[in-house]
DNA sequence: CTGAAAGCGCTAACAG
DNA sequence: CTGTTAGCGCTTTCAG
């Protein structure tokens, strides 16, 4: 490997000097600076990062923490943030949570021991005031989909209560009356958060909810409980928590012989992936989970950064007839 | 952040024996170790991986680079990866190659400029030479689903073409005899080996394929590709070339008012993300991506591993029928 | 604008 | 078994 030492020699000036260019620090003549940046070329020097990471003390690296790598969900999620601490020269370490508080604080651990200059936080399972403590130690960090009093500078986060009361109004609006929902697992507060948000809409409107069954946000989940709600009732309109748990809500509709949205109606959270690539497209409320990360990764990287809000929008395509 | 130094001074050693007693060396009297781990953990020590990686000239770091982050796929890939490289302590950093030479060749050099230790590659557009080149670099990597003459102790593949066959045989023993595929796109050699695969097993039966119809390896052009299929033709069996399209096929299925396996009779491959985990459960060729991705990373980390081989397996579920 | 010099925290011989 | 001694390749004052 080649060092910045060589390089020197090679342009004939100090080591300082290609520091400096490397480093785009403007105080250095052009013709110097062209000198070193052709004799960097010429010899293909790429600084060694554990170097200056040890001399700087910043390792240049970002961290993610995220809950699993299941689902399209991760993937799209890790792509905004990585294409967004690249543009910065940033690299990327990521982690699992796994759901539990433990693993959580584990991973986080983890990536501040590797030195991580900062962290984006994709947690559920961990308590606020952990993460508050985290942020007295003086670590770096924003908070995904989440609102933590006392950390609201650092949090992202996003109205589930109202985009899910969008979902049912949506239906509402259009006539519906026979509406179910398939939430996720109740075990979880956003989970809770959302089918709330539904329940409380529909008793605003003075309408009994069809049924409000509890998924767990993957595909089976949705085909299962989709399959178990057809065989009991008959809805005019089913709300999906999630998108994947909407995708097995298809299958089982198309199993009992129903057609979308003639038969039922369908509106599920959207988060990018599928929603838009099934037929019918499903209407949809969109959770800018990709923005959202993205703005996390620009806010960890500038903490300054104009202040970006994320609101339910809904999305219609054609999974929502009017009755 | 404390030091190696702090802990040195704290326990009443010299810093070389604090390096031992973490880095695992055996000689190190009892006593003494003890004292220092004591130290240690009083004080929440932990190495600075950039010093270390500075003094040692290994990074402990790992590259993979992968198509891309979307589908299913990749999330149980980096999951299987990551957790048999942190099971040696290694980190893995991820890039993508975005089905480009270009691409595929800078992502594979941004990981060698971050000094990872090794790297496993995922290419597809990356001609042979180029690859051949890097081993000629003294470059430590391995190759995950490809085959290279010259590379091959470095190279887990899987044998596509028999996959294909496979798949082909067993809709054929079954007794159909109205057959017909959607496979990944031409561009790819991988997806052209898959379905030659199929064609070539068809000849060999002296059947002639109901279509052969070419898709994107997505939900959406599953879906398509399936819809157009169904307008156009009957075909008592239908094999899709991976998961993704499978599941877009199923709803197009459905929406033709047919049942698995009733009216139509369905195999594909299987990553393990949802064949098994649809209604009904799908038959399958199971492409054990995930115990390839682990063995390649163990392959990785310790050269002289025993050779593991991966066979196309048929799975037997619920979505073949005979007739 | 440029160079000299002092580390950053750790590993790895080499002695003892 | 343990300590001493050099660096690893870079950044960062501080002079000039």
């Amino acid at each position: 490997m080649i060092t910045l030492e060589d390089v020197a020699a090679f342009a004939g000036v100090s080591r300082a000097t290609v520091s400096r260019v490397v480093n785009g620090d403007s105080k250095v003549k052009a013709a110097t600076r062209s000198k070193v940046e052709a004799a960097i070329a010429e010899m293909g020097y790429s600084p060694n990062p554990a170097a200056r990471a040890l001399a700087s003390n910043q390792s240049q690296m970002l961290g993610l923490v995220t809950p699993s790598y299941g689902g399209g969900f991760f993937g799209a999620l890790m792509d905004s943030v990585q294409s967004e601490a690249e543009a910065s020269g940033k690299q990327l370490l990521v982690t699992q949570g796994r759901d539990s508080a433990d693993n959580e604080w584990q991973a986080i651990q983890r990536l501040y021991n590797l030195r991580c200059d900062g962290a984006i936080l994709h947690v559920r399972a961990l308590s606020d005031e952990k993460l508050c403590r985290l942020a007295q130690d003086g670590r770096q960090f924003v908070v995904l989909d989440r609102q933590i009093s006392g950390l609201e500078d650092r949090c992202i986060s996003f109205d589930h209560y109202q985009a899910s009361q969008l979902a049912a109004q949506t239906l509402l609006a259009r006539g519906h009356r026979q509406i179910a929902c398939i939430s996720g697992p109740k075990s979880r507060v956003s989970s809770r958060i959302r089918r709330q948000g539904f329940l409380d809409a529909m008793q605003e409107a003075g309408i009994e909810p069809v049924a409000c069954m509890e998924g767990d946000y993957d595909l089976q989940s949705g085909y299962q409980q989709a399959d178990l709600l057809l065989r009991q009732h008959r809805p005019g309109a089913l709300y999906c928590c999630n998108e994947e748990m909407a995708l097995g809500a298809l299958l089982a509709i198309s199993e009992h012989r129903l057609s979308i949205p003639q038969d039922i109606s369908v509106i599920c959270y959207d988060s990018g992936e599928r929603a838009a690539f099934v037929r019918p497209a499903l209407t949809s409320i969109h959770f800018p989970i990709t923005d959202m990360a993205r703005f996390a990764t620009r806010l960890l990287l500038t903490p300054d950064a104009p202040r970006e809000t994320f609101a339910p929008r809904l999305i219609e395509r054609d999974s929502v007839r009017s009755v």
